[in-house]
DNA sequence: TGCGGCGTTTAAACTGTTTAAATATTTTAA
DNA sequence: TTAAAATATTTAAACAGTTTAAACGCCGCA
């Protein structure tokens, strides 16, 4: 952490605010990367590559999505998912079945080995967030958690064009 | 926001702990997401490509970097980082120029229009960090800024092989 | 029955990423 | 001084993610 400490000088008129949030977007960004720089190991034992844990956590919560959801839900578009799950299929952690009700739904579901994975990259994610929490106090976590869903909500709501929450 | 909201039954027996790190870790991943996704959308104004901010921000605090420097403060591998340049060569906001002392160096610098881009970018990702942090106060906006700073801290330092600060 | 709408998939084009190998140059040692 | 080791960039090959545009197939309604 040798950068900047939080105020520089503000040689400019307006000393109005101190915080830029320019420092908090990087500071971010950054964070971010290192998480999923050090969970990709993790992942990468399990033979995940990082996207892919996602789409396992999101089929255990509710199993027999289909792309199109599975897609909204993890914020890409439907080809993104298509070749996602086209790769995963061939791993053998899900398998696609087609719904009997549309003909033009695909269902995506875990395997057994699917589920084996949810399970082992479930501890590692847990572990990964214990790590990035070491020193944290329970009401610090539960801040930082809110802070940064609020925040979610801030940036999913930017109005740009189609923003279909489900 | 429909997922769920924080605890579940937690049916299994250790009902210790009902903040997950899990939780965190993936809610960081989608605020970053979100972040990256909205601000790509200004960087993409300016001509720039996600990934490639870091290089022309790193340049506008330091000029005159070597790729391989740039590569470590910005997180990847040399190769990536001589691609990189070489396409922001190529698009003409930064050039190469080789080192007058040591002939193995190559050293970077911001072209005319590559200082130019700084300021754009400074000025969305100041936006873009605003939004972000619409209706936060000063305090939170720098709690946020503290916890996540003393994660990156948790995380850069994780053992596992080669971890050389600057 | 025909036609529009919807969901998935395919195709094409980019970018980012890594590891391994090649190239060039500096530094060290004999 | 000459040869070997170390350092830094680059190239090459291989994968993964992402997007937009277009194609394909199925559902529903008129």
């Amino acid at each position: 952490m040798s950068k900047k400490k939080g105020d520089k000088k503000n040689k400019a008129g307006k000393a109005k605010e101190p915080i830029a949030a320019a420092e908090l977007a990087s500071a971010i960004t950054q964070t971010a990367r290192s998480l999923r720089t050090v969970l990709s190991r993790s992942l990468s034992e399990a033979g995940l590559y990082a996207g892919q844990d996602g789409v396992v956590l999101q089929l255990a919560e509710q199993d027999g999505q289909t792309p199109g959801q599975l897609a909204q839900r993890l914020g890409v578009k439907a080809p993104t998912m298509t070749r996602t799950i086209g790769r995963m299929e061939a791993q053998g952690f899900v398998e696609r079945r087609p719904d009997g009700q549309d003909g033009r739904l695909t269902k995506v579901y875990l395997t057994a080995s699917g589920r084996l994975t949810v399970e082992k990259i479930g501890r590692s994610i847990e572990e990964c967030g214990a790590l990035a929490t070491s020193g944290f106090s329970q009401k610090e976590t539960r801040t930082l958690l809110k802070l940064l869903r609020v925040m979610e909500g801030n940036l999913h709501g930017v109005p740009v064009m189609d923003e279909d929450e489900e």
